[in-house]
RNA sequence: GCGGACGUGGCGAAACCGGUAGACGCAACAGACUUAAAAUCUGUCGCCCUUUGGGCGUGCGGGUUCAAGUCCCGCCGUCCGCACCA
């Protein structure tokens, strides 16, 4: 249901697009590549490619039920080569631009499975199939130089006046700009230095020490001689690669009884750490605490009893012993800090950047959150990377003349790890250089990847190249982009980066390849679960005594087996009691599901496209409800029945008249704006007047012309009142109805009289009455005399055409 | 942990730049039609009271203003994202 809610969307906004003469191209195609294909594979024993086609297959049907205006002869789907072998073209372009590259990168590790865990098959730490405690391990994998392109990505982020706030924001965070300070500590005694990036140099009078990342250089050469620091550091990767399991993990420390010189004062010297909350990845790899100021530092700095000294006022307080476990975090003056003391936070910052590059032991540098886009997946159903690795020539681009690289279709799930890899003959090769053996990269891309382009596909189809630089750049970029807001940083940065890439190469020449984005909201349905007795299979499979098996096992069920009575839900056929859960997005794990397919038969799918369209605004969720569903067939058997029993009729009606060009103009503004919703409320509204008036010549021309209006959102009956009103052709070729600009203004308005802010009376008046004039009827009006009650007004607020406020 | 949002009747919501809170729909209730039911049609529908009137009301507590769902400050709750799900 969330795709028929997305493409219902889209599809009243390309037959609207249509009626308004614009040219649309609105294409469908298939990201059919990744993980749920290979866990079929293991879990039913089908081919992913069968099971991925037989999918598509039974979705396309699906879709053409709901009666999208699709341009088919554009489809495309991901895992077919026709369409990676291209995907595998643009790689080797990017790899000749330099901008991919490969280097050693951690990924979750289960020791059991001797396999590579996609973050979401990591649950509590450990393995979803195994159980086994993940690992973290490091291995060489292929990189797209995203980074290239932060600044970019972040500037042209203000050029999208058509995208969500929300989403520019989020983008913006992801990207993480920061200005700072990169300093170097020397190591006591030494002439090594370990480089420190900090965004508080302002802070460092208050460092009580350095802490270095468990992947340190240092923090690995010494654990070299040191068995208890390995064993740290090994501790340190145990667990998953999530930013939020690594920030929420306890912090751990671990002294290397070395020291470094404070950069402002030799004579002072910190302790070095090796810390598993600071991050390779992030700026240098380490960083100096400043405990007071810092509540990851303080926590860490309690923990293992460092001082902590005050260095920012909080207010009035100055004291240089810090108190409590909340460090301070917001503005103030520079204390306790020599001759910073007295500055302003930013002031300060300036001042010893200026400093350390006056006197050469630190630099103003700036940051980036965004790390390098890592592409490499250990797994079978993806586009195999064209590369080939030989012993003696090294790495090497496959021959573009033996594109594409396909997947071999002769594989198995049987045992753990990457098909690809395991695969008899796939992997080995000739080296294309010198004729030696040699093998195949046996990484696939991240699907991401195959998302990144493929709206340039659509409008470019060539067998020989990817696209067509002039054929793509008179659709693109796309005019309006739907999708769901779990797409706000991932895809759509990777896509902005994948342009700006192409541009780069020269393949296009723009860098934005969303115009408009427009993030909808969900399909929901409450959950349902039964406690039931395990089953004879259950108890042997799990080990269950006949005593311990009285204990129930909780089952999901879904809205077909449940049925209510009153306020009773039980499951049907056996009675027992449901629990009923929150309301979530449909998902097949949960089984609150329901199938369009049953709904397409029972109500039709204008009903369906209707619902997805009534009363919830489309950017947040929608609850399906089958009472909803209900009432929005009776609303298209009431199109129907206007329709079907028009009559002719002589005289005009004003008040329908302005009542069916302000839905004219109304309908048509809030399909614009995507506020669906409020489009379906005025159409609610028309057949509501129409309904309700006598016949006229006006009530006809209204029901005529209401197919043209519900024509985008109801195609099927549109097209069947189109025909019954005696019209040729298609109403989808139709233009949409104009509309009398003069009948959409009135020549009368009600106001609200107010004593006190307090609503007391409504007038109508002329519009455009004057301030004297509405103030002295205001004042006539016997209900705001009551209000009164003899007091004299001190002061009376009129606003032309809409209140008086009389303030006594 | 970090980041982002959201909170209005029984329910989904609407309310443009701060100017009549609850349009439109769902559910519910009453009535008409019917032997009956369904369908359809008509009406009621935020809460409370001393009911041609009045009080209260947009998560909670403050503030600004003639006027606050809307602006400001502080809470509470819920949801989403966090780089190998797509």
């Amino acid at each position: 249901m969330g795709h028929v809610r997305n493409y219902t969307m889209g599809d009243v906004l390309a037959r609207y697009k249509a009626m308004t003469g614009h040219a649309v191209l609105h294409p469908m195609g298939w990201d059919s590549f990744g993980m749920p294909a290979e866990n079929a594979a293991m879990e039913k024993k089908v081919h992913p490619g069968a099971w991925t086609r037989s999918n598509i297959e039974a979705m396309k049907k699906q879709l053409k039920r709901l009666g999208l205006a699709i341009d088919w002869s554009r489809e495309l789907s991901t895992c077919e080569p026709e369409y990676y072998g291209h995907e595998q073209a643009l790689f080797l372009d990017f790899y000749k631009a330099g901008l991919v590259y490969r280097k050693e990168s951690e990924v979750n590790w289960d020791p059991v499975d001797m396999t590579v865990l996609a973050n979401e098959q990591v649950i509590d730490g450990r393995g979803w199939r195994s159980g086994a405690l993940v690992e973290r391990k490091k291995l060489n994998q292929w990189f797209l130089k995203i980074t290239d392109f932060a600044e970019e990505l972040l500037e042209g982020l203000e050029s999208l006046d058509k995208w969500p706030d929300k989403v520019r924001l989020m983008q913006e965070n992801w990207i993480g700009k920061s200005k700072g300070l990169k300093l170097t500590f020397n190591l006591t005694g030494t002439h090594d230095g370990i480089d420190v990036f900090t965004t508080r140099p302002d802070t460092l009078y208050g460092a009580s020490f350095v802490a270095i990342a468990a992947d340190h250089p240092l923090a690995q050469s010494l654990a070299e001689n040191a068995p208890a620091l390995q064993d740290f550091i090994a501790e340190c990767k145990r667990g998953g690669t999530t930013a939020a399991e690594l920030e929420t993990a306890e912090k751990m420390g671990f002294n290397t009884n070395l020291t470094v010189e404070h950069p402002l004062d030799p004579s002072w010297h910190l302790p070095v750490y090796v810390a598993n909350f600071v991050l390779m990845d992030y700026g240098t790899g380490a960083v100096f605490g400043c405990p007071a100021h810092d509540q990851r530092d303080l926590d860490f700095a309690r923990k293992y009893k460092l001082p902590v000294r005050r260095v920012v006022a909080e207010g009035d307080v100055t004291d240089s012993e810090f108190d409590g476990d909340v460090a301070y975090t917001g503005p103030g003056r520079i204390v306790n800090s020599d001759w910073m003391d007295g500055m302003g936070v930013d002031e300060a910052k300036a001042a010893i950047i200026a400093k350390a590059e006056q006197e050469g032991w630190g630099e103003g540098q700036t940051q980036y959150r965004l790390r390098d886009w890592g592409v490499s997946r250990q797994r079978y159903w993806g586009t195999p990377i064209p590369i080939i690795h030989c012993e003696f020539c090294g790495v090497l681009p496959v021959p573009r003349n033996e594109l594409p690289v396909k997947l071999p279709e002769d594989v198995s799930f049987d045992i753990h790890g990457n098909p690809l890899d395991r695969h008899p003959t796939w992997k080995h090769v000739k080296c294309p250089n010198c004729q030696e053996p040699a093998v195949r990269e046996t990484d696939t891309l991240d699907t991401f990847a195959d998302s990144s382009w493929y709206f340039i596909r659509f409008a470019s189809q060539p067998d020989d190249k990817p696209f067509d630089k002039e054929e793509a750049e008179a659709w693109l970029p796309v005019g309006q982009y739907i999708g769901g807001i779990e797409h706000a940083i991932l895809h759509l940065l990777y896509a902005r980066f994948w342009t700006r890439a192409l541009q780069k190469v020269g393949k296009l020449d723009f860098a934005e390849p969303f115009a408009a984005l427009f993030t909808q909201g969900m399909v929901t349905h409450e959950t349902y679960q039964i406690n039931r007795p395990p089953t004879e299979e259950e108890k042997r499979v799990f080990g269950w005594t006949d005593d311990a098996a009285t204990e129930s096992v909780t089952e999901w069920l879904s809205p077909e087996q449940i049925e209510r009575h009153g306020d009773r839900v039980v499951e049907v056929g056996t009675g027992r009691a449901v629990k009923v859960g929150r309301i979530e997005k449909m998902s097949k794990s949960k089984k609150n599901v329901v199938d369009p397919d049953p709904m397409f038969d029972q109500y039709g799918a204008d009903a369906v496209r209707w619902f997805m369209l009534s009363d919830s605004p489309p950017e947040r969720d929608l609850e399906w409800s089958e009472s909803g569903i209900e009432g929005t067939w009776r609303f298209v058997n009431r199109v129907w029945r206007l329709v079907d029993g028009l009559e002719a009729a002589e005289g005009e009606d004003k008040a329908l008249d302005k009542s069916l060009h302000r839905a004219i103009a109304g309908i048509a503004a809030d399909i614009e704006a995507l506020h669906f919703n409020k489009a379906v409320a005025k159409v609610h509204g028309l057949v509501n007047d129409i309904e309700k008036a006598a016949p006229s010549a006006s009530r006809a021309a209204a029901i005529r012309t209401l197919p043209l209006l519900v024509a985008p959102m109801l195609p099927h009956l549109a097209e069947e009142a189109w025909v019954a009103l005696g019209n040729d052709g298609l109403i989808a070729g139709q233009p949409w109805p104009s509309h009398d600009p003069a009948l959409l203004i009135d020549d009368e308005v009600t106001i609200a009289v107010q004593v006190m802010g307090k609503l007391r009376d409504t007038l109508t008046v002329a519009k455009g009455s004057s301030k004297d004039a509405l103030e002295a009827l205001a004042l006539a009006s016997e209900k705001v005399q009551r209000a009164m009650d003899g007091a004299s007004p001190k002061k009376i607020i009129v606003v032309p055409d809409r209140l008086v406020n009389i303030v006594i």
